[in-house]
DNA sequence: ATAACACTTGAACAGTTATTCAAGTGTTAT
DNA sequence: ATAACACTTGAATAACTGTTCAAGTGTTAT
């Protein structure tokens, strides 16, 4: 129990004028952890393949499962995921469900991160 | 063994075209995974934390250890994944090992997520 | 009603991951 | 040399995650 063992630096006085003010503009701490909880659902390649599949047209489960050669309960999951962070719309079609990329936002996040790996 | 059971649709002429036009454009399998690699390794809150901090000012290892309340180990193994990920850079000075942003790459992508977040 | 289809869901399993702990390296001082 | 410090590293542990499997719901057709 009680505080981690946190070993200071010897030059305590310097140091800590330099960490107070980073850590003075440092986020509020649940927005640091959404902010990972949105970029963990961006983490997986299986996501990924789907919101790029969606960014081209909207499809259905077993499209999306059909493209990416993977089963229709897998995808189902996965899709779930992407539903409650709100990175996808779907409506119902008969027996089907469609499934929609929910706005630009995503497109611009998966831009910037490719521009990163591309560069 | 083998394929895994993928279910087709009934009206897999339609649906295959759409498919096979979403599927074209789809970047290569490689490509996504490592996009998918790079957001996982925003996807922790403790090294998305660590960025922000080194957004304000380069720091050494304790004294973001004590920023964040957290042990020097624990800090150090992030850091690693990080400089691996070349997200940061670091320079050695005496005994202490200074950490920085590698390059506003990595600003552009967290200003990205924060305006989906705080929308 | 029955059957086929499209999809969802919960449990189970294997693989991954963040933190801790203990031991290590290298630098600076005495 | 010895000691203190800043940091790294590998192994161990607990928690989490993606996929599969089996069973379920709801819709459409016969």
């Amino acid at each position: 129990m009680g505080a981690p063992d946190v070993t200071l630096c010897e030059e305590h006085f310097v140091h800590n004028e330099k960490t107070a003010s980073a850590l003075a503009k440092l986020p509020e701490d649940g927005l640091l952890f959404d902010l990972a909880e949105l970029y963990k659902i961006f983490g997986d390649s299986t996501r990924i393949k789907i919101l790029y599949l969606l960014f081209e047209e909207e499809l259905c489960v077993c499209d999306i499962a059909e493209a990416l050669k993977m089963t229709v309960s897998a995808i189902s999951h996965q899709l779930r995921i992407l539903k409650n962070a709100k990175l996808i719309r779907f409506r119902k079609e008969g027996k089907s469900v469609i499934y929609a990329l929910a706005d630009d936002h995503v497109t611009s996040i998966l831009a910037e991160g490719m521009e990163h790996i591309t560069e």
